[in-house]
DNA sequence: GACGGATTCGGAATCCGATTCCGCTTAGAG
DNA sequence: CTCTAAGCGGAATCGGATTCCGAATCCGTC
């Protein structure tokens, strides 16, 4: 049962799929959600039908993209919040940088934040995503930051909420990760 | 400037109108946006015209629906929460309701959160909820539950939250009310 | 109570975009 | 270099929203 799924791809074939999800990201970027299977197509140099080979449905393709999304928000937070020694901070920038994704571009959202909160994330990236969360949540508890109690689960359905509220533009999503946050202070 | 834009509609055509959005309500409780415009239609018993001549768009049959939701929502609202003496059990109790409006028939959805959350609703039912929130909040205020500086926007910021994350099932939203209420009281 | 025009109705036709199909190409193993 | 399966392109198909327009109804008028 390792054989048959696993053959190995076609040099060109992968570059192809690279093309593809590459310029996927962009236009999704810049136009959300509005985009055409079509236009990624021509965008990319390929037919439909190459598209629809690596990604067989549109939803697929922006769930790919999504992945993306999440592997940017992911490196963020490594290299800019994990290192802030004030946990609150860092949880702020994080969820800061994930409503800031939405503000500019408003890429993929529906996608984006059902994703951010299922505790069974796709991929590496999704695994690492949680591990960096419990991380710092572990640094909250430890220095009284945060109650003994938060779950991981909380923050991703915190990060969920921003991004709703960032992607609808139903308020100040700052506001709410400040009132979120504190939710999670110790009583 | 108010002859053109108000003709009397005819009788019969008030009924229908009603009667598709009746339908439609039902429909999309029971099976979400999977609902086409030809099935109102014949649920409704009319034609596919009718349905567009009263609702130009399926996104306007949707707004129409959620609508009626939110009548729904703030019917509730004041009749079991406005009298619970506990401000925060009758913020819990607002809520929650709407979490629960999603996990049953999880109408519409989509629409619901985005709705909520803008500070400028439509029609009256809007304006009744944002007063009865403003009144909520002023009581919780008063009695020392809430700072002193949370506003309608926030509460409705944290309606829409609860919308979403209970609509794409992104974790526990009643938890989630919690945190977010928590997060209003004074510091 | 019948009449006439405006308003509505019904549902076939149209439009649009996702997805499928299949003959043609090309990478790359032997 | 040859042969074959993996890939490619894009026309054709399908599904569902939206449009169109002649037929059917209302309703104020005489």
């Amino acid at each position: 049962m390792s054989k048959p799924t696993t053959r190995k791809p076609r040099t060109d074939a992968e570059r192809n799929r690279g093309r593809v999800l590459e310029v996927a990201c962009e236009l999704f970027a810049e136009r959300g959600d509005e985009v055409q299977m079509a236009e990624v197509a021509k965008a990319a140099g390929v037919g439909v039908g190459t598209v629809y080979r690596h990604f067989p449905t549109r939803q697929a393709l922006i769930e790919a993209v999504t992945e993306q999304r999440f592997a940017e928000i992911l490196a963020y937070a490594r290299t800019a919040c994990l290192p802030n020694p004030d946990t609150r901070q860092a949880l702020t920038c994080f969820l800061t940088r994930i409503g800031e994704v939405h503000d500019e571009g408003r890429g993929v959202s529906s996608a984006i934040e059902a994703a951010l909160g299922s505790t069974e994330p796709r991929g590496e990236v999704g695994t690492d995503l949680l591990a960096l969360g419990e991380t710092l949540l572990d640094r909250g508890r430890a220095d009284g930051t945060l109650r003994a109690d938060v779950k991981v689960a909380d923050l991703y359905m915190i990060a969920g909420a921003v991004a709703a509220i960032s992607r609808d533009a139903i308020g100040d999503w700052r506001r709410f990760i400040d009132i979120a946050l504190d939710g999670l202070r110790p009583r």
